[in-house]
DNA sequence: CGATTTATAGCAAACGTTTGCCAAAAATCG
DNA sequence: CGATTTTTGGCAAACGTTTGCTATAAATCG
């Protein structure tokens, strides 16, 4: 059917610039100018042109115009490897949030998965490096680097969001993880609470340095020790939350003093964590305070409803293109972080301690 | 500094295929070819390219391959506008997979939303006709369609996925909602539960027809009448879950004859909707029996753990990039539907009615 | 009205690959 | 050893745009 080159096949196989050129009778140059620049050609050609072009059904390629220019519209969003978050809405609303920005400012967005293998390193070199993509905003604390190529000299924009990377030379948008803990934790210290139970993310990791270093911060400025706080957790990854709170939860049974506060570095911890610790007998917020990180709409819906310190995703993600699409436009990137403050939410899961 | 253009250069902007051929002392098809077809060239000549090539940390230039080759390496999925679900992760889920199983296949991973704007349209269709795509995977029920184009005559191949799209032609994956239901439902009948109470999702959604057929379908099966269960909701969006659970419980009570067993069309419905229930002095599964849809994980964490069908979102993604790759292929899209089966997860909220 | 400026349109050369076709070299055969 | 086949490598033309430069037409001026 389709072996016959000289049928018309103005539908199937999309229609040129060139055909747009014929049938509006100018030169495919004109028709070039018409479509981008502004006011690089006379109004009355420009519709006549657009006229065509709307007939033909006409969609310039975007690979060509990339190739001849150079560049690509194409923005690269690397998640860690597992994001599969048990209760937190995080990366859902990083993507819609980082797409709708990028849309507005003519760029599409392309993902990637860094997972712990080299393939998925090098596949994101390739991209990097096969000027695929345009720009980068990494959700990972490592930066992909296999055989000698490194994304950090792809000379490609990156914005880091959710972790601080500005020591490694990244813009970076990032939550007021530490200060939010603090005053959450100095709230709990007002309130009377003395002995504090942290269930803590992976050992090392930004986020759980960063609001472990709030607790300490709190303890000090009320002149109370480090003692006063008992760590668990610390080998899993935020991905396995739920295990974690549970593995917290027999901790805790373990404990001969035990804490009247538990500050959690996710939801999902302090979820199944009051799961297990209700099951054993203790009620929440008699016998123990809870407080945790993310601000999952489902909080509200526990019983105790879940105080929970709220991560502004949206606004990060704006942010975060903000900086992206600014530093397309420089040479030099500028190194610098961001912080989007976070949001209490105060629920019936606080209370002071018993007596 | 890089004003003068006669420094190496090897460093900053990517060498060429040009460069690797000169390094290696052969033709620029020749490296082509190395790299790309199997036998083409000798090995000792391939060898030779490959070293130059890793030496100068070559990577090909996608666009430049992709203008040549009339195609691109980029799967494009379309998500639901407001992809904002409480406690479910399928959406990150279905990333995750597709993306895995893209990437083993050599395809890139790009996200579309489709809003219900016709900027959100417009913007998909111009990445399918301008070439950037090479497939569609489409999480929504409706086809971007504006101004005489449309993704159906784009002549891609499109895979839906959760929804079944099998009636407009398209490759469908999707799990047995209905059967589930029923066989859920049938249970809860086998308990002795004879007033049932749903909690729907919005009126005419395909999950919604579907789940609420498999609960007629076992009334029908048992000799009962449509009147035995009610219905809540219908009018909100499924992002808008825990809303819709609170409504219901709302509803709920107003009831005289109360049911004693609820079918909600999503762990949010079953979560916030439990939540107020118990609040209001009702116990689970004591006076009311609770299973809903989604499997998420949190729902062992609740009180009691909810019984819950799971959807097999992985295997589900894996199937429509299989499908999709497959299509890739033939120049005629077969229309098939493809059913992976979900698991329902018995848990204590569900129970024989008291009396 | 001729000369100079300004607006508009066209020609053709890129952008970095892939690939059809041909030539040279190597291998095989009679 | 010459003739034929097979392997391997190179030339150059695409792919669909953008854009520097040039040519024409229109407008302005002395």
């Amino acid at each position: 059917m389709n072996k016959n080159k000289d049928v018309a096949g103005e539908e199937q196989s999309g229609a040129l610039m060139a055909d747009v050129a014929r049938l509006a009778g100018v030169a495919i140059s004109t028709v070039s100018r018409a479509l981008a620049n502004p006011g690089r050609v006379n109004e009355k050609t420009r519709a006549k042109i657009n006229a065509a072009a709307r007939q033909l059904g006409y969609t310039p390629n975007a690979m060509a115009r990339g190739l001849r220019v150079g560049k690509s519209n194409i923005i690269m969003i690397i998640l860690p490897g597992s994001l599969y978050y048990g209760v937190s809405q995080i990366i859902p609303q990083v993507l819609q949030s980082i797409n709708k920005s990028l849309i507005q400012g003519g760029y599409n967005l392309m993902i990637a998965n860094l997972d712990r293998d080299e393939l998925s390193e090098r596949h994101i070199l390739d991209l990097a490096f096969g000027g695929s993509v345009r720009g980068v905003i990494i959700l990972s604390s490592k930066l992909p680097e296999v055989d000698g190529r490194s994304l950090a000299n792809s000379g490609l924009p990156i914005v880091s969001m959710l972790l601080d990377m500005s020591d490694a030379g990244l813009l970076s948008v990032v939550t007021n993880d530490r200060e939010a803990v603090r005053d959450v934790t100095a709230e709990l210290i007002r309130l009377g609470h003395r002995r504090f139970f942290y269930i803590a993310g992976p050992e090392g990791n930004y986020h759980d340095v960063e609001r472990y270093g709030g607790v300490i911060e709190a303890l000090e400025a009320a002149g109370l020790s480090e003692e006063r706080v008992r760590r668990s957790g610390g080998h899993l990854d935020y991905q396995h939350g739920f295990d974690i709170g549970v593995q917290a939860a027999d901790d805790f049974a373990t404990l001969r003093e035990r804490p009247t506060a538990v500050i959690a570095t996710s939801d999902d911890m302090a979820i199944s964590f009051v799961s297990r610790i209700q099951r054993a007998g203790l009620s929440i917020p008699g016998d123990l305070s809870v407080v945790s990180f993310d601000g999952s709409p489902v909080c509200e819906f526990s019983s105790p409803p879940l105080s929970t310190i709220e991560q502004p995703v949206e606004e990060m993600g704006r942010a975060a293109v903000d900086l992206l699409l600014d530093a397309l436009g420089q040479t030099q990137n500028p190194t610098a972080r961001t912080v989007i403050p976070s949001r209490f939410i105060l629920r019936e899961s606080i209370a002071a301690p018993k007596n």
